[in-house]
DNA sequence: TCTACTTGATAATTCATAGTTATTAAATAA
DNA sequence: TTATTTAATAACTATGAATTATCAAGTAGA
């Protein structure tokens, strides 16, 4: 003799309990009565207990049989919902993505795929949080963060990278500079500037390609200041401590009393890459990716 | 292909998502490796889901099939629950037996029962209700009570009774009444004295019997007074505004100002019966009988 | 009270499939 | 390299779900 109840005793008994008739309930359940009836028979044995009552031929559920009928509705319910859900996650329509980011992702890319996933897929959550390109590597190979956004073009091995945004550079002048848009040439006109630039260990390959920026024009930059936050080098520009290089985009979203300069000419390009685990199981993380691709 | 999970599925991918390891969680089953590899596979056919990830012979869950291993938990958690709260209910320790009784049922038979039910099944809950007999058997006729405590030796089809309780009668009389126990020799010392009764629709056989003990000694007895409370009965008598005969066990549980004299000699006796109907399916009312015939 | 028609249960049989054994491919470990 | 361990695959077995055929008991209509 079977020894487990099954959820199809569980659906049998449903329909059985809801029709209080073994012939339409198994019509209902497309097969036949007999079958229908000897699983009924069968549950009531595995579980010990007299579920309906068979009083001259009228079909009736005992206590017990109404007791179990509120569960299995319940139960039958919520696996419903949970194979649903199930379905959802293992899709990556919903779940988490953790995300990392650049202070300097924040002007657009970054902002473009929380809109995008939010229209795409609306059960899906993601975690912000803004950290060096170093740290967003260490965290990504802990398995901390699911996808960075870094300005590095090589990575460790086991993660995977990918271009997603390039910018140009733009030079950043105090607002009363003699240089402008108009009398602009070329970089080697500021030889004799301080140079404010972003962290060397918060962003190793902006440092360099700003460093190669100025070795194309022929001279080595005077760096009089550093710092990971694009505000303070503004701030630092506003107050005439220095010039600075930096991608294009910063210059929206902040407020600030200086000018830029767009050097299209130069072939240097600020490129924004994504990074992520080549082996992360996190379905939610394609969609993403993908998604983004095509931004 | 099969369309429908079953528990079966649940209960090995738990094992799986345990162990993370398909023989050592095939052994836990007593089933083969190859088996339950299949099992696996086909559910995840089923949930259209991947649940695991097999990398280099390492067993991960997906986080799709992290989400599942917990609802699975709960799921058959929640029915092993349910399996026992249903066999409690089916054997008649859990549920619910509504009992409704006369008055003077409350002196000896109920509570005991009471205390009786609450020592064998701690589980099983009582509801009370004071009635008629007439009110008792309606109600449960119309299944709104499953057990009655009545002075009634014949009941409407459908019903079945069982005495319980034999009470012999005893005169109530004011406490400075010449007659008292040493002289009291028979009823028919009493014939002009009023009487105060239970009234004849609350408890007709009552009513009947007490006619029946006067016309033994010879006389119709002057019936001043009805009540259906024995608290009133008392009430009136203290105030010399008659005498009354009543069950003798009534003499226990009201502060009253009289005398009981208790008739043996007399052949009548109160019976008090418990009444149900006869297809009632509530097994708690079976536990509940018969516990009350070994008392 | 007879007949016709329900109902659910039982018996015999069929057939789907869960689970078996035997084997393989791939990955470690020695 | 070889030995061992892993999970997957293939072929087969056997359990038991579901089928058809039938029955017994009850109900409805004349």
């Amino acid at each position: 003799m079977n020894y487990q109840v099954e959820l199809r005793h569980f659906i049998y008994f449903l329909a059985v309990a809801e029709e209080l008739h073994y012939r339409k309930a198994a019509e209902k359940l497309f097969i036949s009565q007999p079958g229908l009836s000897t699983q009924i028979k069968q549950m009531e044995e595995i579980l010990q207990t007299q579920l309906f009552v068979r009083d001259k031929k009228k079909v009736r559920l005992t206590p017990a049989g109404e007791f179990l009928k509120k569960e299995v509705e319940f139960i039958l319910n919520h696996l419903d919902q949970t194979k649903k859900q199930l379905k959802l996650i293992g899709h990556g329509h919903m779940g988490e993505v953790r995300i990392g980011f650049l202070g300097s992702a924040m002007q657009n890319v970054v902002p473009d795929l929380l809109v995008g996933l939010k229209e795409k897929y609306p059960l899906l959550h993601t975690t912000l949080e803004e950290l060096s390109n170093r740290a967003q590597m260490n965290a990504i190979l802990s398995d901390r963060l699911d996808l960075g956004f870094v300005r590095m073009s090589r990575v460790p091995k086991g993660l995977e990278v990918k271009p997603v945004f390039e910018d140009t550079f733009s030079l950043v002048l105090p607002q009363d500079h003699p240089i402008d848009s108009k009398n602009f040439k070329s970089i080697d006109q500021l030889v004799l500037e301080d140079f404010i630039l972003f962290a060397q260990d918060y962003s190793p390959e902006y440092y360099d390609t700003v460093l190669s920026i100025c070795e194309d024009s022929g001279f080595v930059p005077k760096v009089s200041h550093k710092s990971v936050h694009a505000q303070t080098i503004f701030k630092l520009v506003e107050n005439k401590l220095g010039i600075a290089i930096v991608p294009t985009t910063l210059q929206h979203g902040f407020q600030m009393e200086v000018k830029f300069i767009e050097m299209k000419q130069i072939k240097q390009r600020a490129v924004l890459s994504m990074v992520w685990k080549a082996d992360n199981r996190n379905p939610a993380l394609k969609n993403c990716m993908d998604l983004l691709l095509k931004l």
